[in-house]
DNA sequence: TATGAATGAGAATTCATTCAT
DNA sequence: CATGAATGAATTCTCATTCAT
C-alpha cells in the first residue's frame, strides 16, 4: 500500500474515479485516464506499475475514507443508536456525494482474477464490519439493543441491507435522493434491533 | 423473450453459464463459448443475433428458475414464516448447485450500458420482493410478523442480507457452505420480524 | 446470359434491385436478399449459383431495359434532334422510376475485379453509344447535325454529359427532379451539336 | 481536416492510394494498409482513429493537389481556351501519373454511407466546376467562347466528358493513353463551344 | 518525468458459400 | 425446391503494455 501519493498520482487517481463515475467500470481504460488528464498513455506507467496498480490505489484511497468515517463516528461520546444512524447516513452522504465510490465498491465480481483487489475490498468490509460489532455490543451493554441475536449477525443485516440501497441507487442512474432513502432504512433497522 | 430454445440454442446458454462459472463475466465471450462447444464463432451467431442476445436469452432463463421457484414455495400450504425460510433457502440452494447464476445476478454493474440485460435482472429482482411483500403481508395477518414496519421494508431487509451473503461467498471463491450460512441467517431474520 | 427467368429468379433480381435502391451497393448481401424474399440464404443457391450471377443476370436485365429502350426511339419515324431528344429523356425517365438501376449503371468500380460484370456494363454502354453514332449520322445526312465533329465525339460527349446528370442526382440522393434537369440538358446539347 | 501529415501518416495515405491503384476500394483494409508498410494492424490506430479517418485525409490530399492545379492554372495570362485545355490535360495528366487518384474520384457511390466522404468529393468537384465558369465567363467576354449557352451548362458539358473518359479508361483497366484520349476531346469540346 | 511509436492478443461481427436432409 | 447448420476468412477496432529517446 502507497504511503504518500505524488500530486500525479493523486490526479490518476482522482480522474480514475470520475471515469468510473461517468461511465462505470468498462469506462476506466488506461487511454481515457490519461487524454482526461493530457498526457501520453506511456506516462502514466511512470506513476502505477499497471492497471491493477491503479485499481489497487484507488481502492486504498477508497478504503481509507471509509474506515476513517467509521472510526471517527465510533470515537463519538452518543448513544449507540446515534453511532448507528450517524455510521450509516454519513456512509451513504460519502456515496451520494461521489457516486463513483459506490460503483467502485459495488463491482467486487469484476475484480475476482485479480486477488488482491478483491483483498482489499474484503478489508474495507470487514472493517466496517468490526467497527458496527464493537458499536453493537456496546449497545447490548446499555440495554438498548437486543440480545438474542449475535452482534455479528445484527451487523450483517445492517450492512447488507445498505448494500441493497447503494445498489439499487447506483442501477438506478443515481435517480433518488440516497439520503432521504437512507433515513427511513436506519429507522427500520433500529426498530428492528432494539430491545423490546 | 424466447419462447422455447432449440437444442443448441441450449447448449449454448449452458455453455455460457458453465464459463461464467469457471472465469466469471470475463470469460464469456464468443470465441469461448463456440470453442468450447467446438463449433466456429460464427456459426453461434445462426442461433443469436449477438453476445447481447446470449446475455439475455440467459437472463430469461434465470428468471423462470428463480420466479417459479418464488412461486411454488409461495403456493405451498404452510405458515408464513415456513415460506420464508423456503424461499431463502432453495433460492441459497439453486446459487449452491449453480454458482454462475450467482455470479450472473450479481454482476449487475456490468450491464449498465445494455439497459435491456440490466432491465431484466431489476425485474427478477422485483419478482421476488413482491412475492416476499405478499408472504410477510400473510404473516402480519396470522399475527405471527410484526407489523411496526412495512412489508416492503421488510422484503428490502431480508433481500438485503440474502443478497450479501451470496455475495461474500461468491467473492470467497464459494468457499464457504452457503445453505450453512444460509441457515442462520434464516433464523437471525425471524428472529428480527416475528411478532414480540 | 439467361433466357427466361423463373418467377423465383425474378423475384430475387427485383429483390436485389429494390435493396440496390434502399441501401445501395453494400446493403447487397444474400442475407438481405433471401430475408426480404422470405427464404432461407441457403435456397437462394437453387437458383443462382452464386452472387456475382445474380448481379451478371441483374446487369442483363437491365441491359435488356435500356438498350431495348434506344432501338424503339431510333425506330421512330422522327427527326434525329427528335430522336436524340427521346433517349436522353426516355433514359432519363427509366431512372428517375427506378432510381436503383442508376445506381447499379454507376457503380463500375465496383465490379473491377468481376471481368464478366464489367463486360456486361461496357456492353450497355456500347449499345447506347452505336445508336447514338447512327442517329448523329443520320442528323448529319439531314444537315441538322454539325459535320466538324465525328459523330462518335459528339455521342460521347452527350453521354458524358447525361451520366454526370445521373451522378450528381445519385449523389443528391435523388433529391432534385431528374427529367427537369433533363430538359435543360437536352437544350444545351441540340444548341451545341446543331449546325450553324 | 489535418493540417500537417507526420511521416507516418504521408505513408499511410501514400500505401492507401498505392493499394487502391492495386486492387480498387477494396482493397483498401486496414490489414493491408499496415503489412504493406511493415506494422501492426493497431498501430495504424496511433496515426488515424479509424479507417474512415484515413480515406477522409486521402481525399483531403486528392482536394488540395486537384484544386490546387484548376487554380494554377487560372493564374496563367493566357487565353481562357488555353486554360481549359491546361485545365482538363492537366487533370488527365495527374490521372494519368496516378491512376488511384481516378479511382477514388470515381468511386463516389461507396462512401455513401459516409456523408463526410461524399462532402469532400462534392466540394472537389464544385471548386472544379466553379474555376470552369470563372473561365468560359472570361472566354465569353474575350468572345472567344459562344454566348448561347450559360457558363454553367458549358461546364457542366466539359466536367461530364472528361468523367466519362477518366471513367472509361479506368473500367479499361489504364489499358489506353489518357492524354492522348484527352487530347481530342479538347479539341472536340473547344470546337462545340466557340463563338462561330 | 514524459513522449511517440509499436505490439500482440483479442473481441464482436459479417459474408459468401457448402452440404446433408 | 427448400432449410438449418456450419464454416473460414475477413474486417474494424480496443486494450494493456513496452521501449528507445
Amino acid at each position: 500500500m502507497k504511503d504518500k501519493l505524488s500530486n500525479r498520482q493523486s490526479e490518476i487517481i482522482n480522474t480514475a474515479i470520475k471515469l468510473i463515475g461517468e461511465g462505470g467500470i468498462q469506462a476506466l481504460t488506461i487511454k481515457n485516464i490519461s487524454s482526461e488528464i493530457g498526457i501520453a498513455e506511456s506516462a502514466l506507467y511512470r506513476h502505477f506499475k499497471s492497471k491493477t496498480e491503479v485499481l489497487s490505489t484507488l481502492l486504498d484511497f477508497l478504503g481509507v475514507i471509509i474506515i476513517s468515517h467509521y472510526e471517527n463516528v465510533n470515537k463519538l461520546k452518543i448513544s449507540p443508536f446515534g453511532k448507528i444512524e450517524k455510521m450509516i447516513s454519513g456512509q451513504l452522504k460519502i456515496f451520494a456525494e461521489n457516486p463513483p465510490y459506490a460503483i467502485v465498491i459495488l463491482s467486487d465480481g469484476l475484480y475476482k482474477n485479480e486477488k488482491l483487489l478483491y483483498a482489499k475490498i474484503f478489508k474495507i468490509m470487514e472493517g466496517a464490519k468490526s467497527t458496527f460489532i464493537k458499536i453493537i455490543d456496546e449497545g447490548k451493554n446499555t440495554g438498548e439493543i437486543r440480545k438474542d441475536i449475535t452482534s455479528e449477525q445484527i451487523a450483517f443485516v445492517i450492512m447488507g441491507s445498505v448494500r441493497l440501497t447503494v445498489n439499487q441507487w447506483s442501477l438506478s442512474g443515481f435517480s433518488f435522493d440516497l439520503k432521504e432513502k437512507g433515513k427511513s432504512l436506519i429507522k427500520t433497522l433500529e426498530t428492528l434491533i432494539q430491545s423490546s
